[in-house]
DNA sequence: GATGAATGAGAGTTCATTCAT
DNA sequence: TATGAATGAACTCTCATTCAT
């Protein structure tokens, strides 16, 4: 009952979504040398058709990226408004860890740093993380001197550290977060060196 | 008093110390995508003159890589008698943070993860490591249930959350530093969750 | 009555024959020197098309050689219902040698061994020349302890024979032919030294 | 004892021998593939003597194809007086054959067909063997219409017939020498074919 | 005379990208 | 629109050969 001009969009939006998902895992597992062969052949679909949704390889990469940037910033929008500052912006890194823990794929940000597509999303973000901090930082829940930007930084800290073990167990990056957030608290602390980043 | 029988082998040990650097470099600037023939020309030497040093690209990454740990090793040895345990780890950790600091090398470690002298190398490091921390521990400059491991998987932290940003300020990584170092010591938080990693 | 639907694999096929062609005259030219690179030039098409066809030099030299064989065998059994057995069996080592002819390429046998496509098809072949033999002993054509082994051994010998003089005549091969064919006969030879070999 | 100019040209002549039998070795091993820097390894020297003593890897060659040629040439004219010249002839192939056996060396012939040195020690070979046909067709030991030019030709036929078994009998070549050479013989056999080749 | 470090052309192979069907 | 065959540049690595020591 679709009329075929829809359904031909389905269809499409149906590859879109995956090939996001395929490029994803193939990411994962291999690392920037996976090859647009193999993420075709994932999805299910020919090689010519992952080109004809993203015209480059770099243009599937902004999209993953681009993805996560933006399903970050409605995490940090819907904890904005939470009764406890401190906690909700505990909670916006331990959803963030958990979407990387799968993987990390902090390598794609790096080859993903000229598109504007990407950098605008990232603003947004870094806004929302931004607003999270300022109500924490309010509530007394962190150092005075850290910043939005701060936090940005430090989002793939926990599960980086925690992928230089071969097998590190699931779970592992939650202690490394734990250990990172008590830094960000750290009452009585001394101030920190180093002014605190300007965002670009 | 230089031993001119050598010095042929003089030559080549230049010319290794010659690629190592520039390998160093290039990796730095291009990544995992540096090429050996990037890598020579840097050098001044010839495509095949990397192959005599080295056989394979990854049998490179291994020199350097574990030129970096048995370095590290070294630092962590000559602080082992330090008066201030607690200084001396953090000491530590910023003398690693500064061999880091050009530029980000931790994906070479994943590519010479198979090879054992690396392992050997690493093996010794972790172990110095743990007798900074051990000591470390015992005088309550670092919580109780900090490990060796735990040191080791948080050196490249600080640097690598400042490599986020296009163009850090050359000592932001101290900023981060400061942060984890304090969530090291966090003086009655409650206790980690999560095991701490065995070794493998 | 051709089929249209596949006019772009009539493409890809023509491809695959064009390369198979010009393979075959680089290596009767060059021996297993042949590069890839002028084999496809040789053929008018890019390198990596050689590659799309045969994943590995190997596996081209594999359909060089199990396409001889393949033929040899449709040779031999269509000879297999002649009425002069003997004279059957020296139609198919002239037919063989003639497809030797143009240069040598038995070296090309020694690459594909390992082969298991190419040993399937050798065997087949094996078995046809064994039926052949089989007819022509019992006929009496030939010698009573003459195996198809035997003759399968023999098949490439008088080409090779004539390829020792730099400018053979092209049908020098045909006199050593004789002379082994003769050798086969051989009416009231002595019992020949060494038993026969088995077929691996 | 020994004057030291003595002393190096008996090691000069020494390396010379042991670089001959190690490069044999290696190419009979590894075929065409073989490098010079096995052959050095293997005769226990570096990879600049061996270009010392043979300018190119085709002079090394040659060197080997000569002194096969050479040897030969000794063998049969050490078989000119015998009192059965067909005897003499067989024996000759039996010795020409038994050289081969250990492996098939053939395909340095071609390599070295240019080379001079190498042409003037076959015509040597070839005439010797020209003196050992006529004396064997004279006798009727062969056919009338066998040349010299024949016999060598097929000097290498039957160790390359058996070469193409993977794991031949050790003696097989003789079940095929023996078929050859009752092929030279054939008494009361039709002339044949194609008139004997002319030597270059 | 012997050594082995250096050279550099060229090998096989991979892969993002284009384009005819 | 989707396909997958074709492209060609780039890659790692090999090896005969040269030459300073």
């Amino acid at each position: 009952m679709t009329t075929p001009a829809r359904s031909l969009r389905a269809d499409a939006a149906r590859n879109r979504e995956l090939l996001l998902a395929a490029a994803e895992e193939e990411f994962a597992e291999r690392g920037m040398d996976a090859s647009i062969a193999d993420i075709a052949r994932r999805a299910g679909v020919a090689k010519g058709t992952v080109f004809r949704h993203f015209a480059t390889k770099e243009e599937l990469i902004a999209a993953i990226v681009g993805g996560h940037f933006a399903a970050l910033t409605a995490v940090a929008r819907g904890l904005l408004d939470s009764a406890d500052p401190g906690a909700a912006l505990l909670e916006f890194l331990t959803v963030a860890a958990e979407g990387l823990q799968q993987q990390d794929l902090t390598f794609l940000q790096t080859v993903s740093e000229g598109d504007s597509m990407v950098a605008e999303l990232r603003n947004r973000l870094h806004a929302s993380i931004g607003s999270l901090v300022e109500r924490a930082r309010e509530s007394g829940a962190v150092r005075p001197d850290i910043t939005g930007t701060d936090v940005f930084l430090l989002i793939c800290a926990p599960v980086h550290a925690a992928g230089f073990l071969p097998d590190p167990a699931p779970d592992l990056w939650r202690r490394y977060l734990a250990i990172i957030f008590d830094g960000l608290r750290a009452e009585g602390a001394a101030p920190l060196p180093e002014p605190a980043p300007s965002w670009p």
